[in-house]
DNA sequence: ATTTCTACCAAACGCCCGTTTGGTGGAAGC
DNA sequence: GCTTCCACCAAACGGGCGTTTGGTAGAAAT
């Protein structure tokens, strides 16, 4: 079922492979840049299939289905943002400090890797519940361990510590998605001050005064 | 064109009319739940007729095309909300104050009100420009109160003068919309202690420590 | 030289969508 | 009692979608 996507391809010589993987990385990139403007709904094979330059037919030589290349971008998206953040999250040091390290990365990562971050909220409703799984469970891994460095802020006494962990991450992560509603790349504002803005505002409701 | 929902229906005798304007607001209220839950796009007016109690082909001695739903259900949320807490943000007195009563007023409103504040990014996408227009003019007003709302802190000496108050409210309301993403009725968290805690967090990082 | 394989084309399929058209029963108006 | 009007029905329309099927050109393998 999911040959061509996942199976071993190590009987095929090395020049052809390279030129399916190729094939298919651009495939995935093209669809993860539509998915990002349009939405998925919006976006159509005919669409993908043009950009690439093939019919929209030939697609299913990579998938087996539309939701195939949702899968595939999200499992890149989440490499690069919620996989790096839970690790940068999970380090030893002192609570305070890994957690502005996270605001900043998050902050960061939504602003500069815009492609990837959009329209994650929408992807859920189109993906069965078992191959949404996969994303929740990284999801959760990703808001636990913020919650246990907030937990663990309040703990050193550098939080205040009238504040639920776990509906103050949750208020965080969603603040820290929404700047991708509004930031614009160009817009006359760097990601850098964006990032220490990020940071001011998200972290200042949960430190001590 | 505009003649089913515009039109000025005075000579039609009270008893009609009150039939007409009940089953109308019954297809908004039905379109708003089902846009809310499922998003505009991927409800079907054979769904919302089939909740009426009538077939899709009636509808359309409502409305003159599908969209016509979407700007009804728009209206009507953004006469709830977006309107209301602009004045709110625009009544005199102190700033922190006031800033305090949006932020609140906000949050209850996204918490109590789920069906109308889902899906307002998504809206945009399936409303030509000039039909938008109307919703645009709107938030930015909203938005340009608590903007300088925030300035009128800094300048009163609550809230600390380092941030730019654009960015600040830009942060601030993409904040408390994205409780939405969240927020579940009966999830053991009352709106009371919700609203306390988007207050503290909102609040704690445009505050003078 | 023949076979095999691969990347892709060309064309159709059924489905469901939003929309249009023409009609119907029953209440209201004269 | 006849006409008008109105809310709604019944049925079709064109179109775009995701998907399937069968074929083909060309390189690789034998």
């Amino acid at each position: 079922m999911d040959a061509n996507i996942l199976d071993d391809i190590s009987h095929a010589d090395p020049a052809q492979r390279k030129d399916r993987e190729e094939r298919w990385a651009q495939v995935v990139a093209v669809s993860a840049a539509l998915f990002a403007q349009k939405g998925y709904e919006a976006t159509s094979l005919r669409e993908i299939a043009e950009r690439v330059g093939m019919l929209k037919g030939s697609l299913y030589h990579y998938i087996n289905g539309k939701s195939d290349l949702l899968v595939h971008v999200l499992r890149e998206a989440h490499s690069r943002g919620v996989l790096v953040l839970t690790k940068i999250a999970e380090r030893e040091g002192q609570a305070l400090e890994r957690l502005e390290e996270v605001i900043t990365a998050h902050a960061k990562y939504i602003c500069t890797e815009r492609v990837f971050t959009a329209g994650f909220i929408e992807a859920h409703r189109h993906l069965t519940p078992d191959r949404a799984r996969e994303f929740d469970v990284a999801e959760r891994n990703y808001r636990k361990a913020v919650e246990r460095l907030i937990a663990r802020g309040q703990v050193e006494g550098d939080l205040r510590d009238d504040l639920d962990p776990k509906v103050s991450a949750l208020c965080l992560l969603g603040f820290l998605n929404s700047l991708h509603g509004w930031v614009k790349p160009a817009s006359g504002l760097t990601t850098r001050r964006l990032c220490d803005h990020a940071l001011a505002m998200g972290l200042g409701g949960l430190r001590k005064t």
